[in-house]
DNA sequence: TGCGAAGAGGTTTTT
DNA sequence: CCTCTTCGCA
């Protein structure tokens, strides 16, 4: 079995999976086998005696490719590997903040919060504060939360260095760590903090893992971010194997806190040696590699690798200008339907665009054609208002004092607990500091309220106190029937005449159905609603595409990352809008967008379209975009332009001045040119509003950062 | 409480 | 331009 299993892998592979050091870092590009790897990995240890299951743990970042993982490990050895830990980043940090609830001074049942919980609750609290969220948009303060937890600062540790904003930021975020806290709520980033902090402050508990997982493997380096990476270094101490498989050239998360930087960091602190480039990929003609190589080259933040192929050279790149983004979509649509016209399979062809809106014309093509398809990055289904109304109520039983989840049932379905008694109820909390639950139950017993509002409130009390009772050692499946008939919530969306009503009673019906069954599957440790909840948090159902709808493809170039197709389009490929023009106007983040290009580009194994179009509406304006610079990072050689038979349409390329020909420009200067100023230095033009010398430029200047400039008195040169 | 008008905002997404 | 949210009114 041991030749076997070295067998089927490539020099560089074995060399990986051989490795006897305690560092290493596995650079796989695209499509170069590093699930293989991992997996492969998992069965030397186990196979050569080094390790048992048992002192595996091995760490995703999404639930899929942890079931792939473990799924593919029990298929190599042939036998059940339950002692291994496999698992996202957020799981296993839950798993442990389960077994060590007390030490983290936290209930037993605390919930998970998931971001739009968070952001609920983040309005709330602005609104107690009396902040007007237009000055604090929740969204941002949501963000601050988050990169401080990322950075491991807990309110207290912000420091407001005079600053009266980083002050107030801080104030809030003060105030939302209380909330969490008094009602026993958790959120992403706060479970990964408690995690690490739980290595710090229990030394014995992080000994005793330690002593257990004497191998760590990481998958998807590239994303972790800074607590990831620490809580990683922290468990693995001097002692345990870390053997970490990334790829710098596919981080397209920093906007999230992902640090690239963690891939170099890791090197440096002595991996030297034990890097290994797996540089063959099994995906692609080369024609594809040697276009995703050129275009990364121009890339300076890297540790560097070439892919290359044993198999042929393929077919040009396919690039299509269009006259405009309807053009744009009939073209894509054209070559779909031939392409399905010739008994190839639909599901093999992909369009990726760089936003979602861009779906809408694509969809409307494919409807007036009734070619089917399926685009990804929908809600998803514990992410459903009439599944997280349900779970509200679940989550109330669990834990009374989950203020967040009373606030979004207690008046709904609507039962006359209104705005103004709400207020009160949410005041006499803040006074007594007790939950809305509590408060509430205090509350009826006084005459505080007017006499329908606490008759509004003691009906509700009395539902839960009902649900509680009823619902004390009924199964799960039962429990959530249960609150489902009290709550009257399929009632209440049965009797909306939106066009969704349906579709959410039958949610709400499958809901019961996703618990059938869980009681016995649920492992002891917890009680199963527990389980039941933290699962719908940490896993809240599908959104990646599925092998097996085959029909055409069509999702953002975000969520293909990881995903094959042998014919891809990418469409929309134009300044502005890849490279967004956001990123184009934040330092940095161009090598991003690059790097979301090479991913696109990978994703094809045979075939690649790209498009861009002349001009394009968006927001109710006419764009003209120039066609995206990673275009002209990609070699002519590998490309050949499309030109429709019939149409008289301009060559693309004389040589040299490749996109010069029949491109609208705004007067002189083009989005993206380099220019010099008299006063300035050298910049690049941003933005350009208006025509003539009456146009606004924005350039962003190398030594002075971003100015607006009026074209007919700025006398910008053009530069090299 | 529910509806329609008015307004804001519009990159990417997992846990 | 289109979609989602909020606000004011009946």
């Amino acid at each position: 079995m041991t030749i076997e299993l070295l067998a089927t892998l490539n020099p560089e592979q074995r060399q990986a999976v051989t490795s006897e050091a305690t560092r290493v870092l596995v650079l796989a590009g695209a499509g170069s086998g590093k699930t293989r790897v991992l997996v492969h990995r998992v069965g030397w240890l186990v196979e050569q005696h080094l390790a048992t299951p048992y002192n595996i743990l091995a760490v995703t970042f999404t639930n899929k490719a942890a079931g792939e993982m473990r799924g593919r490990i029990e298929e190599l050895l042939q036998q059940p590997t339950r002692q291994m830990w496999v698992g996202t980043f957020h799981g296993l940090a839950h798993r442990l903040r389960r077994a060590h609830w007390q030490d983290a001074n936290l209930p037993e049942h605390f919930q998970i919060l998931d971001s739009e919980d968070q952001l609920r609750a983040i309005k709330r609290i602005l609104k107690n504060m009396q902040l007007d969220d237009a000055r604090w948009p929740p969204k941002s303060v949501r963000n601050f939360i988050n990169s401080r937890k990322e950075a491991g600062h807990r309110a207290r540790h912000v420091d407001p260095q005079n600053d009266p904003f980083l002050a107030k930021m801080a104030a809030i975020y003060l105030e939302y760590e209380q909330y969490c806290q008094r009602s026993g709520l958790v959120d992403f980033a706060e479970l990964l903090l408690r995690s690490l902090e739980l290595w710090r402050d229990k030394p014995e508990v992080t000994a005793h893992y330690r002593q257990r997982f004497k191998h760590i493997l990481a998958d998807e380096f590239q994303d972790t971010n800074a607590l990831q990476y620490a809580w990683l270094q922290l468990l693995a101490g001097d002692s345990s194997h870390l053997f970490i498989v990334g790829d710098d050239d596919q981080s397209i998360y920093g906007w999230r806190g992902a640090r690239i930087e963690n891939m170099q960091e890791f090197v440096d602190a002595g991996t030297e040696g034990k890097l290994v480039r797996l540089e063959q990929n099994y995906r692609s003609t080369n024609t594809i590699l040697g276009a995703a190589n050129a275009l990364i080259e121009h890339n300076q933040e890297r540790l560097g690798k070439n892919l290359w192929s044993a198999g042929e050279r393929g077919d040009p790149i396919q690039l299509y200008r269009a006259f405009n983004e309807i053009d744009e979509a009939r073209y894509v649509i054209d070559q779909a339907q031939a392409w399905i016209d010739k008994g190839r399979p639909p599901g093999e062809l992909a369009i990726l665009y760089r936003s979602n809106a861009q779906s809408r014309l694509f969809e409307e093509t494919l409807v007036a054609r009734g070619i089917p398809y399926r685009v990804y990055g929908g809600q998803r289904f514990f992410e459903r208002a009439e599944i997280k109304d349900a779970l509200g109520y679940l989550r109330l039983l669990a834990n009374p004092a989950d203020d967040s989840a009373f606030e979004r049932v207690v008046n709904h379905p609507p039962r006359g607990i209104g705005s103004r008694t709400l207020e009160i109820l949410r005041d006499a909390a803040r006074h007594r500091d007790l939950s809305l639950h509590d408060t509430a139950l205090a509350l009826t017993a006084t005459a505080d309220l007017s006499g329908r509002a606490r008759n509004a409130l003691t009906t509700f009390l009395t539902l839960l106190e009902e649900l509680k009772e009823r619902s004390a050692g009924a199964t799960l499946e039962e429990k959530i029937e249960q609150v489902l008939r009290a709550s009257r919530l399929i009632e209440h969306f049965a009797a909306e005449r939106s066009d969704k009503a349906e579709a959410r009673v039958e949610n709400l019906q499958e809901l019961v159905s996703a618990a059938r069954g869980f009681d016995e599957q649920a492992d002891d440790e917890f009680d199963p609603l527990s389980q039941f909840l933290a699962n719908a948090a940490l896993e809240a159902g599908d959104n990646q595409a599925e092998a097996g709808e085959d029909c055409l493809q069509m999702m953002t170039l975000h969520s293909a990352k990881g995903l094959e197709f042998d014919q891809v389009f990418m469409v929309g490929v134009e300044e502005g809008l890849f490279p967004h023009q956001r990123s184009l106007e934040e330092q940095g983040r161009l090598e991003e967008e690059r790097r979301l290009c090479y991913v696109g580009i990978t994703r094809a194994r045979k075939h690649l379209n790209i498009c861009h179009a002349e001009s394009r509406r968006l927001y109710g304006e006419t764009f003209f975009p120039q066609p995206s610079r990673f275009i002209s990072e990609i070699p002519e050689n590998y490309i050949e332009e499309v030109r429709l038979g019939g149409q008289d349409q301009q060559p693309l390329f004389a040589p040299k001045t490749r996109f010069a020909a029949g491109i609208p420009q705004r007067g002189r200067y083009r989005n993206g040119q380099s220019i010099r100023h008299k006063k300035f230095g050298e910049g690049t033009i941003l933005a350009i509003e208006g025509e003539g010398d009456k146009a606004r430029i924005q350039v962003n200047f190398k030594n002075v950062g971003k100015k607006w400039l009026i074209a007919g008195f700025a006398n910008l040169e053009p530069s090299a």
